[in-house]
DNA sequence: GCGAATGGTCAACGCCTGTAGAGTGAGCGA
DNA sequence: TCGCTCACTCTACAGGCGTTGACCATTCGC
């Protein structure tokens, strides 16, 4: 690679990441181009050339390949797996949750953009999430069991509450568990 | 009362109805002075001259007392009540959740005076249901309850999923309900 | 080497915002 | 009825924002 290229690509590497920080800490409309350029070490032009806009510098920082769920045939072991996945991916919500999913979460309810990234991201989630688990309504338990680690991530991550923070991954998992395998987990009433 | 006290205290509501709206649909950043008084049929001056700041203003038009959940001493029935009122508290939003609770909601993630009102409201309600339930964890488990009626809400009201406005209350409260007595019924493992 | 292409900067524009202060006219107390 | 209070409006300002186009300076292809 040439060395122009090799240097353009590090400053839109490094404007993408302070985007991608100010993004989740801040949200769309509180971030401002200048900050973000000067985090970068940049004129503000230069973001809006590579990027066209502040939505386009917006959409580049938050897209990212969202991780699938594996898929299962609706048997029993299958949906404990399910619940373990979803347990798992707050796991990794804890440390370490992506600056670009945290800057897509951060700005979903007052930003339409990211409020429609949001709920297509949602929605691919419910769908696998049904399609994983038995009974009739099982998009209406997807749903719910999504916007159940919706709310945990949203109360953990963002609003950051003290009695989330306090608690491990491990503690935090243990006391869900038995929650999302009720939901998973048809029964007859 | 006296007619300009009256016609005072009219104009002050009709300014906090407008502003109620507007923050609830479009959060605090987006939604202007202008665009308030426009609704409120004022001039944006008088909203000032009112309100203080556009901060007093959604102070104000946030300003409400929360509904407190009433206790119990930990008995089994209290705690089923308990998962009944969360449960119910959930119903009274799917209709006409108050505007202000939205305005709030709406703002808490990108505004931070929103987001320190979100926390306070949510930790009196993770004490209160946390002194409702048995067991050692049960901050935690008083703090999952919490953050899992603020996803569904969220995804419900301000997200405004398919998959759960498909759904009606009846049906969400019965999906829900088993998984939150999981959580309140501490278990040995 | 030399012109062209390209990464990067500078200065500025136009718009919208929250906010301030002077002004107006109608209802109030005496 | 008189003067004052007060609800309300008009006009304007200052600052910050996204965005633009002209401008350097280095590196590429030939």
């Amino acid at each position: 690679m040439t060395e122009r290229a090799e240097r353009r690509r590090r400053t839109e590497q490094r404007i993408l990441e302070a985007a991608r920080k100010l993004f989740a800490d801040l949200g769309f409309e509180r971030t401002t181009i200048r900050a973000v350029a000067k985090a970068a070490e940049v004129d503000p032009a230069l973001v809006m050339q590579y990027f066209g806009s502040k939505q386009g510098l917006f959409s580049a920082a938050v897209a990212i390949a969202p991780a699938p769920v594996a898929q299962g045939d609706g048997g029993e072991s299958d949906v404990d797996d399910l619940v373990e996945q979803l347990l798992g991916s707050l796991g990794l919500k804890m440390g370490e949750l992506p600056q670009s999913s945290l800057a897509m979460m951060r700005s979903m309810l007052t930003h339409p953009e990211a409020g429609a990234s949001a709920r297509a991201v949602l929605s691919r989630q419910i769908h696998q999430v049904g399609e994983s688990i038995p009974g009739g309504d099982a998009r209406l338990r997807a749903a719910l069991m999504t916007t159940i680690m919706l709310g945990v991530t949203v109360g953990h991550q963002l609003l950051e509450l003290d009695e989330l923070r306090e608690a491990s991954q491990a503690d935090i998992a243990r006391v869900l568990r038995p929650a999302l395998r009720a939901i998973a987990h048809p029964q007859a009433e």
